[in-house]
DNA sequence: CGACTCATGTAATATGTTACATGATTAA
DNA sequence: TTAATCATGTAACATATTACATGAGTCG
């Protein structure tokens, strides 16, 4: 799956500019292109130039040209068609877990340290995330049924975050009852 | 952090050629570089020029050519001072949220099934990982210390699929008992 | 005999990040 | 007046994936 259905995704539900879809993707916990202009605006001209998208330019005065993209038919169809694609495994990229790895070569209390420092970072960035979920998401809420499914996928964020606490305790309870041996 | 750390890492433990190390990374679950020939022999040069490895050709009869990769004492300054740096928060790509997303232009069923597929999907891979825990996986168990870390190690990683199919479940019982409303 | 493992590497392509460039408006 | 927001885009670089190229040995 690549950026561009997100932005199909996005536009289907109303058009958009590419500032828009920087500013969404940015906010996003989930959509995980980080609202990168140079994608963004590239991933536009290519869906543009396969008619899955079209733009408008609306000049305005005393303000910056928009260009906003609107989904057309056969972006509506790519876009049910992907939606019915097999789905794809979740790729976790933890790079705390390589650094324990090798932390055979750190005194306990260091590993320790480590451990503390992972889970109270975990900690703010759920907590962040909770704070942006209560402050205003982006969630479209056309039906009650959208509503659930957009509760279910932060839901599945907030989940992914708690099961990293709760490994980061139970972890330190296991290493801090080993003698010290290291190296 | 980059996959140089994770060669360092490996090679404190022993010598290595880049051959060993592909495999490695490739039966490792947490090791996500997926086994990369291009990057690990790039980054073996690289290490090399900066004096963190040293590189020893075998040559053998009646088989190919090895280059065994032994870690300098540089590099084991450079690895340790990477140990004990600030744990980087983990990053996970879920495109089947962003699949999820847009679900609402299909149908309850339709979702259901996707979420199912996705359950079993998960299924699998999570027993094919503790299968493959269970055959035999890398871990240096120098002392019981370090056995206990790895073992903390691979426990994050059948949490997280315990995790993912938990929310599997209750997804699936959510939006079960939602009303049919696509567009 | 054909497929697989061992073993090294390169090339082409895809994807992702950071920074740059421009310029108007608005709020502190 | 300085910083932030709105709005478009490009350039340079970093990282990652797939495939190619070569060649010997082993296993069925």
């Amino acid at each position: 799956m690549s950026i561009s259905h997100a932005i199909l995704g996005l536009l289907s539900v109303e058009p958009m500019t590419g500032y828009d879809l920087k500013k969404v993707m940015q906010e996003s916990p989930f959509m995980h292109w980080s609202g990168n202009n140079n994608q963004i605006y590239k991933a536009l001209v290519e869906l543009a130039g396969k008619g899955y998208v079209q733009g408008e330019v609306k000049h305005r005065e005393s303000a910056p040209s928009k260009k906003v993209y609107t989904i057309t038919k056969e972006g509506l169809v790519e876009l049910k068609c992907w939606l019915l694609s097999a789905p794809e495994t979740p790729e976790m990229k933890k790079p705390f877990l390589v650094q324990l790895a090798w932390s055979h070569q750190l005194e306990t209390r260091e590993i320790l340290a480590l451990l503390e420092a992972y889970r109270q970072e975990i900690a703010v960035q759920m907590a962040m995330e909770q704070a942006k979920q209560k402050k205003g998401r982006y969630a479209p809420a056309r039906t009650a049924r959208e509503t659930a499914i957009w509760n279910v996928i932060y839901g599945n964020v907030l989940r992914s975050y708690s099961a990293e606490l709760d490994w980061a305790s139970s972890a330190i309870e296991t290493i801090g009852g080993m003698k010290d041996e290291s190296v």
